[in-house]
DNA sequence: CGTAACTCGAACATGCCTGTTCGAGTTACG
DNA sequence: CGTAACTCGAACAGGCATGTTCGAGTTACG
Protein backbone atom coordinates (compact mmCIF):
# COMPACT_ATOMS: atom_id res chain seq x y z
CA UNK A 1 0.00 0.00 0.00
CA UNK A 2 0.94 3.42 -0.76
CA UNK A 3 1.60 6.10 1.95
CA UNK A 4 -1.20 8.32 1.99
CA UNK A 5 0.54 11.70 1.85
CA UNK A 6 -0.91 14.91 3.56
CA UNK A 7 -2.72 16.90 0.47
CA UNK A 8 0.42 18.57 -0.85
CA UNK A 9 3.26 16.21 -0.98
CA UNK A 10 6.26 18.37 -0.76
CA UNK A 11 9.65 16.60 -2.27
CA UNK A 12 12.10 15.05 0.23
CA UNK A 13 14.39 17.42 1.95
CA UNK A 14 18.08 17.17 1.35
CA UNK A 15 20.55 15.93 4.13
CA UNK A 16 22.24 19.38 4.91
CA UNK A 17 18.87 21.05 4.89
CA UNK A 18 17.49 18.90 7.57
CA UNK A 19 20.86 18.63 9.39
CA UNK A 20 20.48 22.79 10.17
CA UNK A 21 16.99 21.82 11.26
CA UNK A 22 18.08 19.80 13.63
CA UNK A 23 20.74 21.65 14.83
CA UNK A 24 17.71 24.73 15.40
CA UNK A 25 15.27 22.69 17.31
CA UNK A 26 17.94 21.37 19.79
CA UNK A 27 19.20 25.22 20.05
CA UNK A 28 15.82 26.26 20.26
CA UNK A 29 15.31 23.89 22.63
CA UNK A 30 18.11 24.69 25.00
CA UNK A 31 17.39 28.53 24.61
CA UNK A 32 13.58 28.58 24.98
CA UNK A 33 13.78 26.04 27.66
CA UNK A 34 16.28 28.04 30.21
CA UNK A 35 15.87 31.64 29.41
CA UNK A 36 13.19 34.00 28.73
CA UNK A 37 13.73 36.77 25.93
CA UNK A 38 15.42 34.96 23.10
CA UNK A 39 15.45 36.37 19.70
CA UNK A 40 16.09 34.60 16.23
CA UNK A 41 19.50 35.99 16.06
CA UNK A 42 20.36 33.90 19.32
CA UNK A 43 19.02 30.94 18.02
CA UNK A 44 20.74 31.30 14.58
CA UNK A 45 23.91 31.78 16.62
CA UNK A 46 23.78 29.02 19.28
CA UNK A 47 22.48 26.36 16.07
CA UNK A 48 25.75 28.24 14.19
CA UNK A 49 23.77 28.82 11.07
CA UNK A 50 22.54 32.03 9.01
CA UNK A 51 19.50 34.14 10.11
CA UNK A 52 18.57 33.92 6.84
CA UNK A 53 18.64 29.90 6.69
CA UNK A 54 16.70 29.96 10.05
CA UNK A 55 13.98 32.06 8.29
CA UNK A 56 14.00 29.95 5.67
CA UNK A 57 12.80 26.59 7.95
CA UNK A 58 10.49 28.70 10.01
CA UNK A 59 9.50 31.61 8.35
CA UNK A 60 8.11 33.10 11.66
CA UNK A 61 9.17 33.67 15.78
CA UNK A 62 5.66 32.05 16.21
CA UNK A 63 6.27 28.93 14.14
CA UNK A 64 9.58 28.25 15.52
CA UNK A 65 8.16 28.34 19.02
CA UNK A 66 5.61 25.96 17.66
CA UNK A 67 8.25 23.51 16.19
CA UNK A 68 10.41 23.96 19.11
CA UNK A 69 7.31 22.47 21.50
CA UNK A 70 6.57 19.61 19.04
CA UNK A 71 10.37 19.01 19.52
CA UNK A 72 10.23 18.65 23.36
CA UNK A 73 7.30 16.58 23.27
CA UNK A 74 8.23 13.95 20.82
CA UNK A 75 11.68 13.94 22.92
CA UNK A 76 9.63 13.36 25.92
CA UNK A 77 7.96 10.17 24.74
CA UNK A 78 11.14 8.78 23.23
CA UNK A 79 12.61 9.22 26.86
CA UNK A 80 9.71 8.01 28.69
CA UNK A 81 9.10 5.05 26.60
CA UNK A 82 11.33 2.90 28.06
CA UNK A 83 10.24 3.39 31.53
CA UNK A 84 7.25 1.19 32.72
CA UNK A 85 6.24 2.06 36.49
CA UNK A 86 3.19 0.19 36.65
CA UNK A 87 5.33 -2.39 38.61
CA UNK A 88 6.14 -0.14 41.39
CA UNK A 89 3.81 1.98 44.04
CA UNK A 90 3.15 5.31 43.16
CA UNK A 91 5.71 6.64 45.61
CA UNK A 92 8.52 4.62 44.69
CA UNK A 93 7.44 5.14 40.88
CA UNK A 94 7.54 8.54 41.41
CA UNK A 95 10.80 8.89 42.66
CA UNK A 96 11.99 6.72 39.61
CA UNK A 97 10.49 8.55 37.24
CA UNK A 98 11.81 12.05 39.31
CA UNK A 99 15.49 10.42 39.00
CA UNK A 100 15.49 10.19 34.97
CA UNK A 101 13.34 13.18 34.39
CA UNK A 102 13.03 16.09 36.06
CA UNK A 103 15.12 18.07 34.19
CA UNK A 104 13.20 17.24 31.33
CA UNK A 105 10.19 18.09 33.19
CA UNK A 106 11.45 21.56 34.15
CA UNK A 107 12.89 22.21 30.96
CA UNK A 108 9.44 21.91 29.46
CA UNK A 109 7.68 23.81 31.94
CA UNK A 110 10.41 26.62 31.70
CA UNK A 111 9.52 26.11 27.71
CA UNK A 112 5.77 26.36 28.14
CA UNK A 113 6.69 30.14 30.08
CA UNK A 114 8.78 31.16 27.65
CA UNK A 115 6.79 30.64 24.80
CA UNK A 116 3.41 32.20 25.97
CA UNK A 117 3.73 35.17 24.39
CA UNK A 118 4.41 33.72 20.64
CA UNK A 119 2.02 30.89 20.26
CA UNK A 120 -2.15 30.52 20.92
CA UNK A 121 -2.85 29.30 24.50
CA UNK A 122 -5.60 26.99 23.11
CA UNK A 123 -2.58 25.45 20.69
CA UNK A 124 -0.81 24.80 23.50
CA UNK A 125 -3.48 23.82 25.80
CA UNK A 126 -4.09 21.14 23.27
CA UNK A 127 -0.49 19.74 23.20
CA UNK A 128 -0.67 18.13 26.19
CA UNK A 129 2.80 17.57 27.66
CA UNK A 130 3.22 13.60 27.86
CA UNK A 131 5.96 13.77 30.23
CA UNK A 132 3.93 15.96 32.53
CA UNK A 133 0.64 13.69 31.82
CA UNK A 134 2.79 10.96 33.30
CA UNK A 135 3.72 12.90 36.20
CA UNK A 136 -0.41 13.89 37.23
CA UNK A 137 -1.09 9.99 36.46
CA UNK A 138 1.22 9.14 39.12
CA UNK A 139 -0.07 11.67 41.31
CA UNK A 140 -3.80 10.29 40.34
CA UNK A 141 -2.84 6.76 41.43
CA UNK A 142 -1.17 7.43 44.41
CA UNK A 143 -4.15 8.57 45.69
CA UNK A 144 -6.28 5.66 44.71
CA UNK A 145 -3.74 3.59 46.33
CA UNK A 146 -4.21 5.36 49.50
CA UNK A 147 -0.47 6.52 49.64
CA UNK A 148 -1.12 10.02 48.68
CA UNK A 149 -3.34 12.88 50.81
CA UNK A 150 -6.81 13.88 49.84
CA UNK A 151 -7.32 17.19 51.80
CA UNK A 152 -5.48 19.24 49.12
CA UNK A 153 -7.07 19.55 45.73
CA UNK A 154 -4.43 17.44 43.59
CA UNK A 155 -4.43 20.64 41.19
CA UNK A 156 -2.71 21.77 43.60
CA UNK A 157 -0.52 18.70 44.50
CA UNK A 158 0.31 19.21 40.59
CA UNK A 159 0.97 22.80 40.78
CA UNK A 160 2.90 22.76 44.10
CA UNK A 161 4.96 19.80 42.16
CA UNK A 162 6.31 21.74 39.34
CA UNK A 163 7.13 24.49 41.12
CA UNK A 164 9.43 22.18 43.71
CA UNK A 165 10.69 20.77 40.69
CA UNK A 166 11.88 24.35 39.22
CA UNK A 167 13.27 25.39 42.84
CA UNK A 168 15.16 22.19 42.89
CA UNK A 169 16.38 23.20 39.05
CA UNK A 170 16.82 26.48 40.26
CA UNK A 171 18.63 26.22 42.96
CA UNK A 172 21.48 23.84 41.17
CA UNK A 173 21.89 26.16 38.64
CA UNK A 174 22.85 28.51 41.33
CA UNK A 175 25.23 26.76 42.94
CA UNK A 176 23.75 26.15 46.04
CA UNK A 177 22.79 22.57 45.21
CA UNK A 178 24.46 19.45 43.38
CA UNK A 179 23.13 17.56 41.21
CA UNK A 180 23.83 14.71 42.93
CA UNK A 181 21.97 15.63 46.13
CA UNK A 182 19.53 17.56 44.28
CA UNK A 183 17.06 14.25 43.26
CA UNK A 184 16.93 12.94 46.51
CA UNK A 185 16.27 16.44 48.48
CA UNK A 186 13.79 16.82 45.74
CA UNK A 187 12.34 13.21 46.15
CA UNK A 188 11.86 13.84 49.82
CA UNK A 189 10.56 17.23 49.26
CA UNK A 190 7.77 16.30 46.87
CA UNK A 191 6.96 13.52 49.26
CA UNK A 192 6.38 15.22 52.32
CA UNK A 193 4.01 17.12 50.21
CA UNK A 194 1.93 13.91 48.63
CA UNK A 195 2.27 12.10 51.70
CA UNK A 196 -1.11 12.00 54.17
CA UNK A 197 -0.34 14.63 57.18
CA UNK A 198 -1.09 12.43 59.74
CA UNK A 199 -2.32 8.50 59.94
CA UNK B 1 18.75 69.19 66.33
CA UNK B 2 18.58 70.23 62.78
CA UNK B 3 18.16 67.29 59.66
CA UNK B 4 21.60 66.47 58.72
CA UNK B 5 20.82 67.09 55.25
CA UNK B 6 22.74 65.22 52.27
CA UNK B 7 25.10 67.62 50.38
CA UNK B 8 22.81 68.96 47.52
CA UNK B 9 20.24 69.76 49.51
CA UNK B 10 17.27 70.48 47.00
CA UNK B 11 14.22 72.56 47.12
CA UNK B 12 11.22 71.03 48.35
CA UNK B 13 8.91 69.18 45.63
CA UNK B 14 5.90 70.48 44.88
CA UNK B 15 2.72 68.15 45.60
CA UNK B 16 1.93 67.60 42.32
CA UNK B 17 4.87 66.19 41.52
CA UNK B 18 4.94 64.06 44.71
CA UNK B 19 1.55 62.80 44.05
CA UNK B 20 2.80 61.69 40.67
CA UNK B 21 5.85 60.29 42.25
CA UNK B 22 3.82 58.07 43.77
CA UNK B 23 1.70 57.01 41.36
CA UNK B 24 4.44 55.99 39.41
CA UNK B 25 5.97 54.14 42.57
CA UNK B 26 2.65 52.01 42.62
CA UNK B 27 1.83 51.48 39.19
CA UNK B 28 5.66 50.20 39.02
CA UNK B 29 5.30 48.10 41.84
CA UNK B 30 2.32 46.56 40.41
CA UNK B 31 3.16 46.06 36.94
CA UNK B 32 7.14 45.28 38.08
CA UNK B 33 5.47 42.96 40.59
CA UNK B 34 3.70 41.25 38.67
CA UNK B 35 4.71 40.38 34.95
CA UNK B 36 8.07 41.08 32.84
CA UNK B 37 8.94 42.81 30.14
CA UNK B 38 7.46 45.98 31.43
CA UNK B 39 8.35 49.34 29.52
CA UNK B 40 8.37 52.91 30.22
CA UNK B 41 5.16 53.80 28.43
CA UNK B 42 3.34 51.08 30.48
CA UNK B 43 4.16 52.11 33.75
CA UNK B 44 3.28 55.83 32.55
CA UNK B 45 -0.30 54.40 31.45
CA UNK B 46 -0.82 52.82 34.37
CA UNK B 47 0.12 55.52 36.39
CA UNK B 48 -2.02 58.09 34.58
CA UNK B 49 1.11 60.09 33.51
CA UNK B 50 2.97 61.21 30.64
CA UNK B 51 5.79 59.49 29.93
CA UNK B 52 7.63 62.70 30.11
CA UNK B 53 6.63 63.13 33.17
CA UNK B 54 7.87 59.49 33.72
CA UNK B 55 11.45 60.85 32.80
CA UNK B 56 11.78 63.83 34.67
CA UNK B 57 11.26 62.11 37.88
CA UNK B 58 13.37 58.80 36.75
CA UNK B 59 15.91 59.50 33.83
CA UNK B 60 15.99 55.95 32.95
CA UNK B 61 14.82 52.27 33.50
CA UNK B 62 17.44 51.76 36.01
CA UNK B 63 16.68 54.53 38.24
CA UNK B 64 12.93 53.66 38.36
CA UNK B 65 13.63 50.11 38.68
CA UNK B 66 15.70 50.82 41.60
CA UNK B 67 13.11 53.16 42.75
CA UNK B 68 10.78 50.67 42.78
CA UNK B 69 12.18 48.00 45.11
CA UNK B 70 13.19 50.66 47.49
CA UNK B 71 9.91 51.52 47.67
CA UNK B 72 8.97 47.72 47.68
CA UNK B 73 10.87 46.99 51.02
CA UNK B 74 9.38 50.36 52.69
CA UNK B 75 6.10 49.14 52.25
CA UNK B 76 7.17 45.78 53.76
CA UNK B 77 8.78 47.32 56.72
CA UNK B 78 6.09 49.24 57.40
CA UNK B 79 3.54 46.22 56.80
CA UNK B 80 5.68 43.82 59.02
CA UNK B 81 6.41 46.75 61.84
CA UNK B 82 2.53 45.82 63.59
CA UNK B 83 3.32 41.62 63.51
CA UNK B 84 5.22 40.83 66.93
CA UNK B 85 5.89 36.48 66.24
CA UNK B 86 7.70 36.12 69.06
CA UNK B 87 5.71 34.81 71.39
CA UNK B 88 4.14 32.41 69.15
CA UNK B 89 5.98 28.93 68.24
CA UNK B 90 7.62 29.13 64.97
CA UNK B 91 4.95 26.86 62.84
CA UNK B 92 2.25 29.22 64.41
CA UNK B 93 4.20 31.81 63.89
CA UNK B 94 4.75 31.32 60.46
CA UNK B 95 1.28 30.91 59.25
CA UNK B 96 0.21 34.17 61.09
CA UNK B 97 2.73 35.91 58.83
CA UNK B 98 1.92 33.77 56.19
CA UNK B 99 -1.92 34.95 56.12
CA UNK B 100 -0.96 38.73 55.95
CA UNK B 101 2.22 38.75 54.21
CA UNK B 102 2.46 36.13 51.15
CA UNK B 103 0.95 38.03 48.86
CA UNK B 104 4.17 40.72 49.26
CA UNK B 105 6.31 37.78 49.64
CA UNK B 106 4.95 36.74 46.07
CA UNK B 107 4.81 40.33 44.57
CA UNK B 108 8.98 41.39 46.45
CA UNK B 109 9.57 37.85 44.77
CA UNK B 110 8.39 38.21 41.44
CA UNK B 111 9.65 41.94 41.56
CA UNK B 112 12.85 40.70 42.33
CA UNK B 113 12.73 38.64 38.80
CA UNK B 114 11.84 41.23 37.15
CA UNK B 115 14.36 43.80 37.83
CA UNK B 116 16.99 41.40 37.66
CA UNK B 117 18.20 42.91 33.96
CA UNK B 118 17.62 46.43 34.95
CA UNK B 119 19.97 46.81 38.19
CA UNK B 120 23.06 45.81 39.53
CA UNK B 121 22.92 42.40 40.94
CA UNK B 122 25.17 43.15 44.18
CA UNK B 123 23.13 46.05 44.48
CA UNK B 124 19.99 44.04 45.01
CA UNK B 125 21.93 41.62 47.43
CA UNK B 126 22.80 44.22 49.45
CA UNK B 127 19.24 45.48 49.77
CA UNK B 128 17.79 42.65 51.85
CA UNK B 129 14.19 42.67 51.65
CA UNK B 130 13.08 42.51 55.18
CA UNK B 131 9.89 40.72 54.83
CA UNK B 132 12.09 37.98 53.09
CA UNK B 133 14.17 38.05 55.80
CA UNK B 134 11.44 37.89 58.20
CA UNK B 135 10.52 34.43 56.89
CA UNK B 136 14.23 33.15 56.85
CA UNK B 137 14.28 34.17 60.53
CA UNK B 138 10.96 32.37 61.26
CA UNK B 139 12.72 29.29 59.70
CA UNK B 140 15.71 29.47 61.44
CA UNK B 141 13.44 29.54 64.92
CA UNK B 142 11.88 26.48 64.07
CA UNK B 143 14.64 24.69 63.33
CA UNK B 144 16.27 25.61 66.73
CA UNK B 145 13.07 24.99 68.53
CA UNK B 146 13.16 21.25 66.76
CA UNK B 147 9.94 21.94 64.73
CA UNK B 148 11.24 22.51 61.74
CA UNK B 149 13.08 19.20 60.28
CA UNK B 150 17.21 19.24 59.67
CA UNK B 151 17.59 16.73 57.39
CA UNK B 152 17.14 19.07 54.35
CA UNK B 153 19.63 22.03 53.56
CA UNK B 154 17.63 25.44 55.52
CA UNK B 155 18.48 26.95 51.78
CA UNK B 156 16.46 24.58 49.83
CA UNK B 157 13.93 24.98 52.40
CA UNK B 158 13.70 28.52 51.45
CA UNK B 159 14.08 28.15 48.05
CA UNK B 160 10.99 25.73 48.60
CA UNK B 161 8.90 27.51 50.36
CA UNK B 162 9.38 30.96 48.43
CA UNK B 163 8.64 28.66 44.90
CA UNK B 164 5.35 27.31 46.73
CA UNK B 165 4.46 30.80 48.06
CA UNK B 166 4.54 31.53 44.36
CA UNK B 167 2.80 28.43 43.33
CA UNK B 168 -0.32 29.81 45.43
CA UNK B 169 -0.31 33.15 43.71
CA UNK B 170 -0.42 31.30 40.15
CA UNK B 171 -3.04 29.38 41.01
CA UNK B 172 -4.87 31.90 42.59
CA UNK B 173 -4.57 34.55 39.91
CA UNK B 174 -5.46 31.57 37.21
CA UNK B 175 -8.41 30.70 39.28
CA UNK B 176 -8.23 27.44 40.12
CA UNK B 177 -7.60 28.24 44.03
CA UNK B 178 -9.72 31.17 45.93
CA UNK B 179 -8.45 33.82 48.12
CA UNK B 180 -9.44 32.43 51.13
CA UNK B 181 -8.51 28.46 50.22
CA UNK B 182 -5.55 29.36 48.69
CA UNK B 183 -3.99 30.28 52.64
CA UNK B 184 -4.92 27.39 54.31
CA UNK B 185 -3.72 25.38 51.24
CA UNK B 186 -0.48 27.09 51.13
CA UNK B 187 -0.16 27.14 54.47
CA UNK B 188 -0.84 23.44 55.12
CA UNK B 189 1.37 22.62 52.27
CA UNK B 190 4.65 24.52 53.79
CA UNK B 191 3.94 22.83 57.04
CA UNK B 192 4.42 19.57 55.71
CA UNK B 193 7.74 20.70 53.88
CA UNK B 194 8.97 21.07 57.05
CA UNK B 195 8.05 19.46 59.37
CA UNK B 196 10.63 16.31 60.46
CA UNK B 197 9.33 13.05 58.73
CA UNK B 198 7.76 10.61 61.00
CA UNK B 199 10.58 8.45 62.76
C1' DC C 1 29.11 16.25 -13.56
C1' DG C 2 25.48 19.21 -13.85
C1' DT C 3 21.51 21.08 -11.84
C1' DA C 4 18.54 22.09 -8.24
C1' DA C 5 18.63 22.71 -3.45
C1' DC C 6 20.59 24.99 -0.02
C1' DT C 7 23.44 28.59 2.68
C1' DC C 8 24.30 33.09 4.07
C1' DG C 9 26.16 38.00 4.29
C1' DA C 10 24.53 42.55 3.20
C1' DA C 11 21.13 45.58 3.09
C1' DC C 12 16.45 47.18 3.54
C1' DA C 13 11.65 48.16 5.68
C1' DT C 14 9.00 48.27 9.87
C1' DG C 15 8.05 48.52 14.56
C1' DC C 16 8.78 48.99 19.37
C1' DC C 17 11.57 50.82 23.17
C1' DT C 18 14.61 54.15 25.36
C1' DG C 19 15.84 58.76 26.05
C1' DT C 20 15.77 63.72 24.76
C1' DT C 21 14.22 68.33 23.31
C1' DC C 22 10.87 71.92 22.47
C1' DG C 23 7.21 74.66 23.59
C1' DA C 24 2.78 75.68 25.12
C1' DG C 25 -0.34 74.97 28.75
C1' DT C 26 -1.59 74.11 33.73
C1' DT C 27 -1.03 74.24 38.72
C1' DA C 28 0.88 74.94 43.28
C1' DC C 29 2.20 78.09 46.54
C1' DG C 30 4.15 82.24 48.67
C1' DC D 1 -2.03 87.10 41.74
C1' DG D 2 2.19 86.31 39.77
C1' DT D 3 5.97 83.37 39.10
C1' DA D 4 8.35 79.23 39.30
C1' DA D 5 7.41 74.46 39.21
C1' DC D 6 5.30 71.14 36.89
C1' DT D 7 2.83 68.45 33.01
C1' DC D 8 2.71 66.53 28.63
C1' DG D 9 1.93 65.95 23.44
C1' DA D 10 4.74 65.95 19.38
C1' DA D 11 8.61 64.90 17.29
C1' DC D 12 13.27 63.50 17.12
C1' DA D 13 17.63 60.06 17.33
C1' DG D 14 19.62 55.63 18.21
C1' DG D 15 19.18 50.76 19.14
C1' DC D 16 17.62 46.28 18.72
C1' DA D 17 14.30 42.62 16.92
C1' DT D 18 11.47 40.82 13.15
C1' DG D 19 10.99 39.66 8.49
C1' DT D 20 12.25 40.15 3.50
C1' DT D 21 15.00 40.49 -0.78
C1' DC D 22 19.05 39.99 -3.61
C1' DG D 23 22.79 37.68 -5.35
C1' DA D 24 26.76 35.01 -5.18
C1' DG D 25 28.71 30.94 -3.42
C1' DT D 26 28.50 26.00 -1.79
C1' DT D 27 26.72 21.31 -1.52
C1' DA D 28 23.84 17.26 -2.09
C1' DC D 29 22.33 14.00 -5.12
C1' DG D 30 20.64 11.73 -9.31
Amino acid sequence: MSDSVPPSARPPRRADAQRNIDRILDAGLRLYGSAPGVSMSDVAKEAGVGRVTLYTHFPSRADLARAVVERAIDDAVRSVAGLDLSDLPADEALLTLLRTQWHTLDRHRALRGNVRSDVDPDWLRERHDPAMGNLEALVERGIAEGLFRTDLPREWLLAAMYHLIHAAADELSAGRLDEDRAVDVLGETLLSVLRPSTP
